[in-house]
RNA sequence: CGGGGUGUGGCGCAGCUUGGUAGCGCGCUUCGUUCGGGACGAAGAGGGCGCAGGUUCAAAUCCUGUCACCCCGACCA
């Protein structure tokens, strides 16, 4: 047994700084040397740091996890009886009312002292985890000159979302969204030779992205906090390994920090690059959707590939007749009219008989509008993000009437192939037509005949029409084949934790980082990317851990790790808790002391329950024989089901603190 | 940017329809009682109703404009 020493190990590298001033009398306990077990990551085997506020300029250091008796008298926090109006998910709901977070403006949050703990615990596992695999921390400024961003064209790529500002002098000035271009830069101006490489690099940095639409608190946020890492090797084996090293590192991660993730195949979107995964924690309020098949495909909606059926033969298909089809402008009435005026013999005409032609207009980055149509099966919507995640770098938009204007070949509700397509009018200026990749060769059709109440039936893909190639534009549905054959798929919503980026060359090519290889040869340097929200993390971390009464935070990230709540008026009760709380303290084990002496016992279990440390510790009427009550707060830490209350457990005073302390390094150890 | 909603003490809200100079709960201060599930009594402090105009003898209440914030959709850690 070794009650509670691992709990002041592995709080090591916080603890050096010892600087606080606010230090307790308490002697610190050595590190033992046997590191920690835990996902094989050897705290010890690093050298200890001082991570006190002396640390690197810039809007903020490494948080510090301050080393310190918690008293309920003197924190820093009120909790609200009711919850704040602004809030909706209950994360944001929770940390407002238990007092660890507050707004300061849209989508900007100020950290309270129990918000400080949960944030520096959650940044503790992320370092230790990128140490571990050999990335070595820096810190930039969050507010960066304009021309890197310039070179890559994110300047102006990132459009709105970037907080600009401007010196005395007038230069331009952003606070930064994300960190590629600098880092780029600095291992250009520090390295040149392919014996420096592999180099991964990280920082825990404020973003700023200026969202249209802040929400949900810490979830989604204007300021947010993020480790981003990069990765720089000389050739694609290289990147792929440090790709890999980042994946499994995100794995230990969020394994520690007990959240369950999704790793999902992803678009590259803005940043560009061969391939990304996502790292989603599954949730109903999460913002992105994802599929996943029991055979084990999983992928952002956005990623998600269409299965291609095989051509079909139409060697007996009638030849493309026209007909009228009056007030027929929808999928809906078209199909109601066919089945009325053109029924066919075997079985009735449905949605997915007709092709539906979509029009959108495409912004491109270089300011140009161009008109482009989608056809797809009738009883598909586009999926606009699918579409723009397919088109990007071009924003998407659904076209407007000076779009129609610009182009009266498009006629609104029958608009057909016909008037369509490079490749099927032979015109150079035709509309660019992009199809679903479900109308392969063979596959008929009823659509539109490009003029008003005419549409055409048994039009054949690929004898009467082609379109310009193929797009992934279509919803995904439940259902769905996934594209590896491993099942139908099923739809589900999550939070992006993480996103790792298999960058290639795009900003080392852009910014010019190179290395001279064996041979003298000055080759270009391959990168990756690879964020997780932190501070989303937090929220995240919330929005999981939580039931009627409060948070329940996993020990892992929790403010403190037991929470000593005296009761009543006795003295004696008091004193106990003070003596019980030092002993815990000097052991190393995180306390929380509800010392508060006017404040009735039903105020202090409902904060305790709101405030949502895992071991609750009640002082009170069993005092008299002797004992103390200890109770999780967790269901799951007791190894119960979701919504069971655990029950308090009696302990003798004399056993209390190495119990408790027991109790606590087994909740650490899991 | 489109749609919906709200701005009244620290927090949550009522009052605006039918103008008469602001109220309730929580929190906060003091005293006393209470003390194992958000106690009780008494006495207090604190806002002029987002902002700017206007109508009126009189405006949180009516009119005009404006700003901000929240929620739902297009973007992202």
């Amino acid at each position: 047994m070794r009650p509670a020493a691992r709990p002041s190990r592995k709080r090591t590298r916080d603890s050096t700084s010892g600087s606080s001033g606010t230090a307790p009398s308490c002697p610190q306990r050595a590190p033992t040397g046997t590191g920690p077990t835990g996902q094989g990551v050897d705290g010890a085997a690093r050298p200890s740091r001082p991570q006190g506020d002396g640390g690197p300029g810039g809007v903020r250091g490494a948080t510090r996890l301050a080393r310190m008796l918690l008293r309920m008298s003197t924190l820093f926090v009120r909790t609200l009886r009711e919850d704040p109006a602004d809030a909706e998910v209950p994360s944001h709901r929770l940390l407002v009312r238990a007092g660890y977070i507050r707004r300061a403006a849209p989508g900007i949050y100020t950290w309270l002292p129990l918000g400080m703990r949960v944030l520096a615990k959650v940044e503790r596992v992320v370092r230790e985890e990128m140490d571990a695999i050999g990335a070595q921390e820096v810190h930039f400024p969050a507010l960066l000159p304009r021309e890197p961003y310039e070179a890559t064209g994110r300047w102006t790529e990132y459009g709105p979302n970037v907080f600009r500002l401007r010196d005395r002098k007038e230069a331009e000035y952003m606070l930064a969204p994300t960190h590629e271009e600098v880092f780029t830069l600095l291992v250009k101006d520090l390295y040149s030779s392919y014996k420096d490489l592999p180099l991964a690099l990280y920082q825990i940095q404020t973003k700023y992205r200026d969202e249209a639409r802040p929400r949900a608190g810490l979830l989604r946020g204007r300021e947010f906090i993020m480790k981003d890492a990069y990765s720089f090797d000389v050739d694609d084996a290289g990147l792929e390994a440090s790709y890999q090293r980042q994946r499994e590192a995100y794995q230990r991660i969020f394994a520690r920090l007990g959240m369950d993730v999704v790793i999902v195949a992803a678009i590259s979107g803005a940043m560009g690059g061969s391939r990304s995964e996502e790292f989603l924690m599954p949730t109903p309020i999460g913002e992105d959707t994802f599929v996943r098949s029991a055979g084990g495909y999983a992928a952002n909606v956005e990623a998600v590939t269409t299965p291609v059926p095989d051509a079909v033969p139409y060697d007996d298909a009638p030849a493309a007749h026209v007909e009228d089809t009056p007030g027929t402008p929808t999928i809906e009435s078209l199909v109601a009219l066919a089945n009325e005026r053109f029924p066919r013999a075997d079985r009735s005409w449905m949605a997915a008989d007709t092709l539906k032609n979509v029009v959108v207009a495409l912004d491109h980055p270089d300011g140009e509008r161009e008109v482009v149509v989608v056809g797809l099966p009738g009883d598909r919507e586009v999926d606009l993000k699918r579409l723009e995640g397919a088109l990007a770098p071009a924003l998407v938009a659904t076209a407007g009437d000076a779009d129609f204007a610009r182009h009266p070949e498009l006629v609104k509700g029958y608009i057909g192939p016909g008037a369509l397509g490079r490749a099927n009018t032979g015109r150079e200026d035709a509309i660019r037509y992009l199809l679903d990749p479900r109308v392969v060769e063979g596959t008929r059709w009823i659509t539109g005949a490009d003029a008003e109440g005419r549409h055409v039936f048994d039009l054949v893909a690929g004898r009467d029409f082609v379109g310009d190639g193929t797009v992934e534009a279509a919803e995904v549905r439940a259902g769905d084949p996934a594209p590896d054959g491993s099942g139908p798929l099923e739809l589900a919503r999550g939070i992006e934790m993480g996103h790792i980026f298999a960058l290639g060359r795009k900003y080392a090519d852009a910014l010019g980082l190179k290395v001279l290889n064996e041979n003298g040869k000055a080759v270009t340097v391959t990168m990756g990317s690879y964020g997780i929200g932190v501070s989303r993390a937090v929220a995240a971390l919330a929005e999981t851990n939580h039931d009627d009464a409060g948070l329940a935070w996993p020990v892992q990230v929790a403010p403190a790790h037991v929470h000593i709540v005296a009761t009543g008026k006795d003295a004696a009760v008091f004193a106990a808790c003070e003596e019980l709380a030092a002993d815990l303290h000097g052991t190393g084990v995180e306390v929380l002391y509800d010392d508060r002496p006017k404040v009735s016992p039903g105020v202090k279990f409902a904060d305790a329950e709101l405030l949502g440390v895992p071991v609750l510790v009640v002082v009170g009427r069993g005092l008299a024989e002797g004992h103390v009550e200890v109770r999780l707060r967790r269901a799951a830490d007791a190894g119960l089901g979701a919504g069971e209350r655990p029950e308090p457990e009696q302990v003798p005073v004399a056993e209390a603190a190495e119990r408790i302390g027991r109790l606590v390094a087994d909740l650490l150890e899991r």
